[in-house]
DNA sequence: GTGATCTCCATTGACGCCCATATGAGCCCA
DNA sequence: TGGGCTCATATGGGCGTCAATGGAGATCAC
């Protein structure tokens, strides 16, 4: 399974490119796909990002011959017609659509920010300030996890 | 199997036809009917869709008493009898029937919406509002799902 | 004969594919 | 340890191809 790590800032074209990181491409290697499956974040001025086989496997897990499934409506809706796919180019490059773009608020720069399984892309700036009020709040939080730590040792 | 992604509008010109997006159409290759199998969708104003293996499969199921609630029997019923069978021309076009258009509320232009292993036809405008309304009620749930995962172990 | 549907052709604009260059990191050798 | 070399990545631009769209003519059904 992929695994993104770090966080990787290229420049974004004025054709819409953007070259993926190559430590992402690798992990991204061997997919039925050869490219990304993005949407926008529900919480993030950002992007979501993975590989097409962890969507063929919410595909898998979601489908039913039950057409009929409420419950299903609202994920399937979003997920699904929301997501996009995105082809690498011959130099590991994607373009990246325009409502994309808005949504993220990217300019000329994208920031590709690891998050384990999968990863997202950011305007540069925008995930500075995220990245620091998260680091606060964190902090502001340590003492208690520190106190429930105790016994299991270091958490990160 | 097939995996409908994305969304994707595409003009209905005034002959009623309308180009099915070309991920769509990869995703139909090599089945026995070169086009879409669709019928009205019985709880949106839209137009239900996929590939004539899945009508195959839902026939079968429905043989083999897989699927035999009341419920299930009225609505698979239903749907044998309102479906339709729209073939590709030479450039990958279908006509779309006069009263699903009315069914969907269509006008110039049409929706492709990517639903997992089936799509929908929107009016364009239609399926932003019921788009928007569903990601709040997604973002609203998110919570819930992710704590559910949580001790599933590690999410997919 | 008349209307509708299917087939074929032309246009245009976007996107995929190709090559060329720069820049920086790692490696080898002195 | 320092310098130079090499390779991979990132980046920029040009061009060909395919998809979407519109219309005209042919074929079929009623």
């Amino acid at each position: 399974m992929a695994l993104f790590l770090s966080t990787f800032v290229n420049r974004i074209d004025r054709k819409g490119r953007v070259s993926v990181p190559a430590p992402f491409r690798q992990a991204l290697q061997g997919q039925s796909f050869h490219g990304l499956v993005v949407f926008r974040s529900y919480k993030f001025p950002a992007i979501d990002a993975f590989g097409f086989d962890r969507m063929e496997q919410l595909s898998a897990s979601v489908d039913t011959l039950d057409l009929f499934s409420d419950r299903q409506d609202d994920l399937t809706a979003t997920i699904f017609a929301d997501a996009r796919q995105l082809a690498f180019d011959g130099e590991g490059r994607v373009m990246l659509p325009a409502d994309l773009v808005a949504h993220a608020g990217l300019d000329d720069a994208a920031a590709f920010v690891g998050r384990g399984p999968t990863f997202q892309i950011w305007n540069p700036q925008s995930f500075r300030q995220h990245q620091d009020a998260a680091r606060d709040r964190a902090r502001s939080e340590a003492a208690t996890l520190t106190l429930r730590a105790k016994d299991g040792g270091s958490g990160r």
